[in-house]
DNA sequence: CGAGTAACTTACTGCGAGTAAGTTCTTCTC
DNA sequence: GAGAAGAACTTACTCGCAGTAAGTTACTCG
């Protein structure tokens, strides 16, 4: 659906415009690869990873497939690309929050909301994101194991980061515990987004952040100096 | 290595045996499957889903495509196949050690450590499971995604059962808070043991289990009642 | 207008999943 | 021990898709 292949004749076309429509062709590099970005994360974001061919994208965009490769180098380029955008937007949304946030207790309620509301507001980003990116990453996984890996670790050091502000002053902790703890909440909003987006009728993001900040606050007092 | 294809050639081999070793062919087809399986098994682990091609695990195993085919139906299949060994064994360990355990408290830290000690001693095992299907699980995500979260589902059942035993006799809680609450644990669970299979010198079974232990006991008293 | 280059295409290769149509080996009956 | 019946197994393909080589068309700037 969505008027494919366009009304771009294959062949003779310079003698286009007939019709009225400047047919779009031979645009700017830059205005190309945006364009074909986003096609590239709505289509990845209906069909997935594995489910989407670059004659797919291809097609969609109305060009050639070696154009894409010329300007993203391979499937996993292009990917990547998708992925850049969206998980840069989700870490600034989620930082501001913390950072906007008085106190370590509000911080962490804050950051939770805002990323449970992200995920809520932009459900082809989320998509995107745990096709394969966000969740595939056992050893020899997706290609974008490694990219999806750098956006968790910024989490997780924002996470470790409020744990350590929440300490006593002066005190420190035992640093292998503040790191469990950390990939300890990490994995929970991972897994309570995928629960989320799978759900009919979801519980709203403030009652689950209130749910996981009550599940979470008391122990995370309990850490030991080393 | 593990001397790959064997000294069957490839032709004429009716002549064969001149070398005293009774080249196995025509086995059963029960011993078969298992032949399969266990190289599927490994081959999976060492290179992942993707990397894995139909003709590597019939060549490990000494036999032609199409009798993984007939056998397995698809390279999902097989895949499927592996997953369900594996995951009944993980299941039961947890479970068993759950149920063997005294008071709820006691329960909740027997399975972290039962979880943890299980994915160390059987690292392999572990690699199939996380590629492409304990974790990558998107919209349109690997085949494995619907089989693990089966066993996901299995784990948080488990959890909500120990939730709710924790409870005070005759109170009931708020289902979305369990589930909430059981997801949460999950999550945290499967990236501490993914986190722990890709550090050098992990920390031990107890000590991430006791930490967890901590974070989350206090917690589990603030659920509220509907 | 013509040279130079950026934007774009046609037409392939190669690999890997899955299949059609057999071909041997084994056993079971007479 | 024939020889039929069926299970175990193979050769030789098709098809879809990632990736590429080599060329063609349109814009731009002297």
């Amino acid at each position: 659906m969505t008027s494919t292949t366009h009304n771009t004749p294959p062949t003779t076309e310079s003698a286009a415009a007939e019709n009225g429509g400047p047919v779009k062709r031979r645009r700017d590099r830059r205005a190309r690869e945006r364009e074909i970005l986003e096609a590239a994360e709505r289509i990845f974001g209906e069909r997935g990873y594995q489910g989407t061919s670059m004659d797919d994208v291809a097609a969609e965009v109305g060009v050639s497939k070696p154009l894409i490769y010329q300007y993203y180098g391979s499937k996993d380029g292009l990917f990547l690309a998708c992925l850049a955008r969206l998980r840069a937007q989700l870490l600034e949304t989620v930082s501001d929050a913390v950072l906007a946030a008085g106190d370590a207790e509000d911080a962490l309620y804050a950051g939770f909301v805002a990323w449970f509301e992200f995920l809520d507001d932009h459900p082809q980003t989320w998509s995107v994101l745990i096709d394969e990116g966000m969740l595939g990453m056992g050893p020899a996984a997706g290609p974008a194991a490694a990219a999806t890996d750098e956006v968790r670790a910024a989490f997780i050091e924002l996470i470790a980061a409020m744990v350590r502000m929440n300490l006593p002053p002066g005190r420190t902790a035992d640093p292998d515990e503040i790191e469990i703890v950390a990939q300890s909440i990490s994995g929970a909003t991972e897994r309570l987004a995928i629960w989320r987006s799978r759900i009919p009728a979801p519980p709203t993001p403030e009652k689950v952040a209130q749910t996981l900040q009550n599940l979470l606050w008391q122990g995370l007092h309990t850490l030991r100096t080393p």
